[in-house]
Formats: structure tokens, sequence, C-alpha cells
DNA sequence: CCTTGCTTTGTTAGCGCTAACATAATGATA
DNA sequence: TATCATTATGTTAGCGCTAACAAAGCAAGG
């Protein structure tokens, strides 16, 4: 006689037998408890802890062309901003069946592509994707995915499906306004990596500054060398030595900021007297840091909750209220930018 | 005539059909080229290309009780350690057909035992788990679990399949050996979470100081609260407010080390004069830092990319000369423990 | 009592792929 | 040339689950 193959762990079959029923009773007893009448659920959820029964999500997957399977994809694993996210995504999702499958793009358009087709092809319950600036084709492909897709950290008039983060053009704005406010005059900015989303914030940065007449290209400098501490303490060094007048600086993000804090202690410089600092995202570190920076604080953690709910009202087969949620920003002024008059 | 279910996207008996050969020629010309003739696969090739196929992992999963996923458990998301041994792994399986699937055990044991038998469940290709600290039931499901598995982040004599890391205890040693050999005296310990890892850290570290007669475990502060930099800045000033004497710290972490060097700051202490300070990992800001900060270097990517070696090594049958590989560590030292006489 | 409509359970036939076995084609050897 | 070993391809039967349809059970209404 043939081999038979797999043979390992229990399967529906044999929870069917130990039950006395058949195999798709057990089969909706798990999915949808309420299609199955009280004593037969008790019986075959005995079957199921007896048999210590853990159903195979290949063959669901395969069988009803539906995994359990959240793909999400983000730029970067080391970015604290994403990790929040991610985390509110894993809490959200450890209730239910949904498991998440995370892809790392490296900021890299075509890996993202890449990324987006492997996922399809696992037909996912959902995907999350960061940021609105997939190539065409990779738009394409998820206008065409006939699952629930949600970009997160931007908000964007027309998103592909769903949409939830904040407007980092407005952030931008935010930050200049305030040392604008606090009376700085020469203000620049400090930028690494820039992915559009800092692209968008030091152009609503400038755009304050050229609201007021105070716009100078010259206190601009950016790099595409991803963002670390060292390398702001490395570009605030350049900047100064380049302009030794600079009173404050917008920093894409807080790494870069809390850099700029040391570059500024080991080169004698006080903070806020001599430069005022304001950082991105207000991690944690921001308000223990001395002096305190002034952050724009964003809901990182909340973008992924609201993710989830969205995804979660969508496969319940409601349609939330509002496919765009922005969960806007707060300025978090703290030392770092109290200048004395 | 009864529906047809699916229907979607190609299959693989659509491009066998193009192709002109059956469709087990087709999946053996996917997985293993060298087994087709050139001719085919050619032709098999361009079918796949013009068709735009992507192979349905599940059942291929289904087919062959073997999935594509390498499965990781992590206790934490916001860590950098962990991100840091994250993205070597993703970097590393980028390169094959293998997928990553991340869970949180968020430091609870019977969360990771949750995960290993989901994860079981999808018959992985390989599983990563961090640290040796498993339940005995987890430790059960994974030694009889039919693939690899690698524990990461720490060694062990008797590990459960295959282990890298480097000796937690042994970096506490060195931290403690470190600062005895600075001169300082009354040597203190700060720590947070205080998961098995941070544990071993403080045995080292005590070890050490005992072993010189200057071991104080009035000078031993540890908290089962999660670490920030705010807490070190609370710590710190805590243990200062019962012991004004201390003249150094050891922190289970570089966050818990960058919010000492702040309770400092905002304390008016002086570092390294008023106190030494010595982190744990060597995370980018430490040598950034003002003064810089003294930690003890892991190689955090270098172990995400040898479990992956190993797990590959495996996979491809061949045996790794050591089941445990330790990366060690290297203490940095920096202007925090650089003692005047 | 039968009909109607609902709920609960079962039967059957795949989902798309690959393991195992079968066979044909090729080359090497006596 | 016949025989055997090897390689290249094909046939068949599932992997474990669920969609679709079928049927049985039951209550309410006429």
């Amino acid at each position: 006689m043939r081999k038979r193959r797999g043979a390992g762990r229990p399967t529906i079959a044999d929870v069917a037998d130990k039950a006395g029923v058949s195999t798709i009773t057990v089969s909706r007893a798990l999915r949808d408890p309420a299609k199955v009448s009280a004593p037969l659920r008790e019986r075959i959820d005995a079957a199921v802890r007896k048999l210590d029964y853990v159903p195979h999500s290949h063959a669901s997957a395969l069988a009803s062309s539906r995994s359990n399977i959240v793909g999400v994809i983000v730029p970067s694993l080391t970015n604290n901003v994403f990790a929040d996210t991610l985390r509110a995504i894993y809490d959200e999702l450890e209730q239910g069946p949904l498991q998440v499958q995370l892809g790392n793009s490296r900021y890299v358009a075509a890996e993202e592509e890449r990324l987006i087709r492997i996922f399809l092809g696992q037909r996912p319950a959902a995907l999350i994707v960061a940021g609105g600036d997939q190539t065409p084709a990779a738009r394409a492909l998820l206008e065409s995915a006939d699952c629930p897709v949600v970009q997160v950290m931007e908000v964007d008039p027309d998103p592909i499906d769903m949409m939830v983060g904040f407007s980092h053009f407005e952030g931008g704005r935010a930050a200049g306004h305030h040392l604008l406010q606090r009376g700085y005059r020469r203000i620049g900015f400090i930028g690494a990596r820039m992915d559009p989303r800092s692209r968008r914030r030091m152009e609503g940065f400038a755009e304050a500054l050229r609201s007021a007449g105070r716009y100078d290209s010259e206190l601009f400098m950016t790099t595409t060398r991803s963002s670390s501490t060292s390398l702001g303490a490395e570009l605030i060094g350049a900047l100064r030595a380049k302009r030794p007048d600079i009173e404050a600086v917008f920093c894409n993000n807080d790494d870069m900021a809390l850099g700029v804090l040391f570059g500024c202690q080991h080169a004698g410089l006080r903070v806020p007297e001599d430069l005022g600092i304001i950082g991105f995202n207000d991690l944690e570190m921001m308000a223990a840091a001395c002096p305190s920076l002034t952050s724009i604080r964003t809901n990182r953690y909340g973008i992924g909750k609201t993710a989830v709910d969205m995804i979660r009202a969508r496969l319940d087969g409601d349609e939330p209220e509002n496919r765009v949620v922005d969960l806007g920003f707060q300025l978090q002024e703290r030392q770092s930018t109290v200048r004395r008059v």
C-alpha cells in the first residue's frame, strides 16, 4: 500500500471522529460557534482539548482562498516610530485569529513592490503599508487586491482604500511657527534619510518660515544617510561651521535632535540660550533629556490600533465612517526652545 | 453545474499548459531547477513570466507539510536590542524564499508558549526564539518540533537545538571588573524589567564586586517596570537619596544608562567625576552622548545573521560545527567611567 | 395534517500544490 | 546487441480544510 503522508498532528477528522460529528461541523464550531448547537459545541471543544488540536492554517487558507495573515510593510525595523505602531498592531491582533506577517522595505520602493506581490500571493486577510508613496505598479496591485488595505502614518485625500495617520506637512509647519513665536530668527533645518515623510515635514517647516519672511535655504542641511544620534551631532557641527549665526534648528526626528543636543554640549554651546532645538515624534527620551527637548508628539500607537480597528470593521462587513482618519499631533514644548528674552 | 471556487490567479496548471508540460515538472523547475532540462526550464520560465505566476504558498505548505515560514519570537518589539537582531534576520532571509513570521511574547512566558504552539501549527521551516528560559512545556514542544530551532541572545551548555548569543553573566562581570579597575569603590546597579537576561547580568556584576569585597546590596536597585530613559533618571535619584555616597553605577541597559546621565545632569552632578556610568549593549547613541557613555558592546546584528546561517546549513543537510556559538562582547570604554585620581 | 420557512447537520468535491510511484529516454557496460 | 544504471518526465493520489449544495429536524400557520 502507498505510504500516507503527513500523519503527524491530529486533524479535523480526528476531532470529528472523537466528537462523533462530521468534519464540517467541527470546522463551523471552531470558526463560528453560533452556528452549532450547544451540546455539539461542547463535545467538539472537549475533543479539541483532549487531542491538543491546532487547525492547520495552510489547509484552511487553501480551502477558503483566504488566509488569516495580515501583511504589514514598513520601511524600517530599527526606527522607533514604526516599532510603536507595530506594537499596537500586534497588541490588537493578539485577541483574534489573525497573524501578522511583517515585511521590511528598507525605504526602497522596488522592495516594497516586491513584498506586496509576495504578500498578495498569500491571499492575506488584510494589508497595512506605511505611507502613501507606493510605485504606480504597487498602487495598482493594492487597488485590485480583494482585501482591506490601510496606509498608515500619513493622511492623503486620495487613499488606496483606507488611511490613518497625520499630516507631516502640518507637523513641520507647527514646528516652524513655534520657533518663530519663540522669537528665533535665523532658523535652520537638519534632516537625515529624507524619505517622503521627512521631506513633507521639511516643506511644511519651510512654508512656515517663508510666510514670515524667515526662510533661508543656507540654514537647511539634509543628507540621505540614515538618521542617528551621532549624525545629528555631526550635522549641527557642519551647519554651525558654515553659519555660526544659526539660532534654532528643527530636526526631522528625535534621534537627530538628541544628537544635536549632544553636539552642542560637546562644543560647549548652551541649549536653548545659544541654540534652540525641536525634534519630531516625541520619543520617550525627549522629556528626560537635560535640557528636556521640545518635539512634535505623534500618536504612533494609536495609528496601529486604528488601522486594526478599520480592518476589523471591514472584515465584519461594516464600512468605516471615514476612510481617512487624521490622528493629528501636539507640540510638546520643553526647555530646549525656551528662549530668554 | 457546480461553481468553481478560487479561479482568480493563475495556477501551476496554467503554467504547465502554457509550457506544454505537466504540473510536477513546473513544480520541480521552480523549486529545484537542476532537476529539469534546460529547454523545458526556459519554456517554463517564460510561461511563469508571461502569466505573472506567483506560487500559492499555502497550497505548497499543505502538500509538502513544510512551509517557507521562519517563526521568530521575541519578547519586545520596541527594544532596540531585538530590533537589530531582527533586522539581520530579515536582511539574511531576503535572499531566499523564506518568510519571517514574527511573534511578540511581551516578556510573558505563557504568551511565548502560546506563540510556539501557533507557529508549530504552521509547520514552519525553522524557529528562532529569544533566550533560554522557556517554560518546560514550551521547551518540550520545541524539542519535538521537526524543524531547526535556534535560541538567540544567550549561550547555554544545554540548548534545545542550536544557540547563538553571548554570556550575560560574563558581560555583567566585565562591567564590574571595569568599575573596580577604574578605582570606584561604592558601586551600584540599576535594573528595570529584570527579565532573566538582565538578572544574569546583575548576577555576574555582583559576583565581580563580591570577589573584590565590594558588594553592597543596598546599592542595588531594581524594578519590574519596563526600562526607559526617564525611569533611569528616576531610579538614580532614588538611589542617591538613599545612598548619596554612591560612586558608580552599572545599568542593565543603555536606555537606563542614558536616563542616569540625564538624571545626573538635572541634579547638577558631574559624570564621571561625581558618578561613573556604564551601560549594556552599546547602542549607537552611547558614543554620541556628552559625556560619551561606557557600555558593553554586543553583536546583535551578528546574532541574527548567525542564526540564519545555522538554519540554512541545517536545511541544506549540513550539521553546523558547533551547536552553540558564543559571539562574545567587548567593553567600550568611554568618558563616563574615566575617573580622575 | 400538510405546507412553509428556518435552523442544524451532513455529503461531496475541490482549493493548488507535491510525495511517491511509474515510465520513458538516454547512456554505459559487458 | 542485450542489460543495467541513470536521468528526465509523467500519473496518481492525496495534504487538511471549507464552499456549495442537500437533507433532515423543527416550529408556526393554515
